[in-house]
DNA sequence: GTCTATAAGAGGATAGAC
DNA sequence: GTCTATCCTCTTATAGAC
C-alpha cells in the first residue's frame, strides 16, 4: 500500500486518540511502519500533514454525500439524501468524523482558506435559497436555515453515536428526525 | 488582582488564538505578567491549568444559566430561559465559548470524569423527562430531545456569531427560533 | 523513495533565593 | 507566594547513504 496513505491512516488513529499535540511525528512514522524521514519526504512539516489529512477526509466525505444526490429529485428528497448520507457516513467513519470535528474546533481551521472551507456548504446553501425563492421553504435567511439544519444534523449524530443502535433503528431515527426538521423549515 | 485568575485569563486568550499546543507556559506567564515559576505554583502541570480553566468557565456559564431559571415558570418559559441565556452568554463570551468548544472536541475532554461533564446537562434532561411524562412534550427518548435542542441551540449560535447583529435583532432571532424548536418538540 | 543518524531548539518543570 | 535561573527531555526537521 501507498506509504503516503499509510502515514495518513496512522496519523488519523493517533490524532483521534491523543490529539495533535501529544502525537509526535516519530510515533506516526512508527505506527505507519515507515521511517521517520519518509514522513517528512511526503509532508514537509507536521502542519502540512495535519492539513493534508483534513483535506483528504473532507474530500472523501463530500464525495460520498454528493454521490447520493440526483438532480431529478424533489427538494425534500434531495435534502433527506444529504441528511441521511451525512449521518450514515459520520456513523460509519467515527474516527474520521472525530478528527474533522477536532480540526474544525481548533486554530488549525483558520489556516485553511475560507474559500476552501465552503466548497461543500455552497451547494447546499444555494439549494436552500432556491427552495426559499420557490416558496417551498419558509421565508427566512438561507444562512439561518442552513445553520439550523446543520445543528439538527449535528445533534442527531451526537444522539446516534452516543448509544448503540441496530442499522434499522438508526435508519428509523434518521427518517423521523428528518421529517421533524423538514416540518420546521418547510411551508 | 489575584495572580491565579490573571493566569487563567491569559491562558484563555492565548489558547483561543494559538491552541493548547502552540501556547507555551512561558508565554502564558508573560502574558499574565507573572513569573514562570508562579504559574507552576498554582498549576502543577500544564494539563492541570487547561482543566482548571475548563472547570472555571463551565461553572461560570452554568451558574449564569441556572440563575435565570425560576421554579415557578411553565416548562415552555423555563426552556426559553435556558435557551436565550445560553445563547446570550455564548455571544457575550465568545473567547470563553470558543475555548469550551475547543476543549470539548479535544482528547482533553476524556480526561474530565463523565460525572463531572453532565452536572449541567442533568437538570435540563430531567426537566425534559418531566415534560414528556406530563404529556407536554412529544413522546420521544428524552436524550433525543435533548440532543435536538442542543443541536438547534448550537446551530443558531453559529448563525448569530457569524454575522453582526444589533441586540434587538439577535433577541428577535432567538425568540423566533425558540418558537420553532418548541413547536418541534411539544405537542 | 526510503532509510538511519543526528542536529537544533523548544518548552515543561524544578531548585532555591527572597 | 513570587521570582530567577537552569536543567533536561522530547520532538521537529535535516543530512546524507542506499
Amino acid at each position: 500500500m501507498d506509504k503516503k496513505q499509510l502515514i495518513l491512516d496512522a496519523a488519523l488513529r493517533l490524532f483521534v486518540e491523543f490529539g495533535f499535540h501529544d502525537t509526535p511525528t516519530s510515533k506516526i512514522a512508527k505506527e505507519a511502519g515507515v521511517a521517520n524521514g519518509t514522513l517528512f519526504y511526503f509532508f514537509p512539516t507536521k502542519d502540512d500533514l495535519v492539513k493534508a489529512l483534513y483535506i483528504d477526509l473532507k474530500t472523501k466525505m463530500g464525495g460520498c454525500v454528493a454521490e447520493s444526490i440526483s438532480e431529478e429529485m424533489e427538494l425534500k428528497e434531495i435534502l433527506r439524501g444529504f441528511y441521511k448520507t451525512s449521518l450514515t457516513w459520520a456513523l460509519d467513519h467515527q474516527p474520521e468524523f472525530t478528527f474533522l470535528e477536532q480540526f474544525n474546533n481548533s486554530p488549525y481551521a483558520r489556516s485553511i482558506a475560507k474559500v476552501e472551507m465552503d466548497i461543500y456548504t455552497r451547494p447546499l446553501l444555494s439549494l436552500l435559497q432556491n427552495g426559499i425563492d420557490e416558496g417551498k421553504l419558509k421565508h427566512m435567511d438561507a444562512d439561518l436555515i442552513y445553520a439550523i439544519v446543520s445543528g439538527h444534523t449535528f445533534g442527531v449524530h451526537k444522539y446516534l453515536s452516543g448509544k448503540t443502535f441496530l442499522r434499522e433503528e438508526a435508519e428509523q431515527v434518521m427518517d423521523e428526525t428528518f421529517d421533524l426538521i423538514w416540518k420546521l423549515i418547510s411551508f
